[in-house]
DNA sequence: ATGCCAAGAAAGTCTTGA
């Protein structure tokens, strides 16, 4: 079972760009960020003429996440859990049909936190906490679970070419990595980080000031699994040369292989 | 220190992103 993150960055503007990559990769799975849609206007008939089933969960204008699935999707819910007043469309869930066993995955556009300090930070770490609490009830089924997608966190100083730039920035102040940590310390394996990847490997390239050409990039976009859901794993990437073609997203598309 | 770019809402230019 293939399972791809993707912050696309609006699906009305990369809709052209997503069929061109599924074609092309072929996941089984791809959960969608920033699809800046509201769930009727989400463009379905070319994704489902590919074999896709779609579930959404977009608001207007900003944010906005999906799952598309070639395998059928179970017990979707919409939501994280733990602030009712909180409107902003940033987590999905579903139980993924695998041939071999089920997988629940989670599809999450975790907030990008800036300006530090204000609202936005208090709200970033404020959702954390709530994921935090979430993922402890999921582990208690102690079955296959993936927590992906845009995490809006540069976890250590090698998931940045410039780590210096980014010591204020919500997305590396401390406060932000430790409440990243405690997700791991639950037994989350980070995919790609456990397969050791090579200096200068990132998920996401400024669109401003030449970042693409000089591969100043971060390591964002993360696939987080249970123990259940490490056992099976058989392989990940990162589809960079995503972020080279015409009207890229700033991301690009990360995956794993699940022996499911 | 700031803009550099891009998408969306909306018809100006602002908001948001990271």
């Amino acid at each position: 079972m293939k399972i791809a993150t993707f912050n696309i960055n609006g699906i009305k503007a990369r809709t052209q760009a997503l069929l061109d990559w599924l074609a092309e990769a072929q996941p089984d799975v791809a959960c969608l960020q920033e699809i800046k849609s509201v769930d009727e206007a989400f463009p379905r008939e070319p994704f489902e003429a590919l074999g896709y089933h779609i579930e959404t969960h977009g608001m207007k204008a900003f944010n906005g996440v999906a799952i598309l699935s070639k395998l059928p999707l179970e017990d979707v819910t919409r939501r994280l859990p733990g602030d009712d007043g909180d409107e902003q469309a940033r987590w999905i869930e579903a139980t993924v049909m695998g041939p071999k066993r089920p997988v629940r995955v989670c599809g999450l556009y975790l907030p990008n936190g800036n300006p530090t300090p204000g609202p936005k930070y208090e709200y970033k770490l404020a959702w954390m906490d709530r994921m935090l609490t979430r993922t402890r009830t999921l582990l208690g089924d102690e079955q296959p679970l993936v927590l992906c997608g845009d995490y809006n966190i540069i976890p250590q100083a090698e998931d940045a070419a410039n780590p210096q730039n980014w010591l204020t920035d919500a997305l590396y102040l401390p406060a932000s990595r430790a409440a990243y940590q405690r997700l791991l310390n639950l037994g989350l394996t980070d995919a790609i980080r456990a397969q050791n990847p090579a200096p200068g490997t990132y998920t996401f390239w400024d669109f401003q000031a030449g970042a693409w050409e000089r591969n100043n990039g971060i390591r964002i976009d993360h696939l987080l699994l249970s123990p259940q859901a490490a056992d099976l794993l058989q392989g990940c990437g990162i589809d960079k040369a995503v972020r080279g073609r015409d009207r890229p997203s700033d991301h690009v598309p990360v995956w794993i292989d699940l022996d499911a």
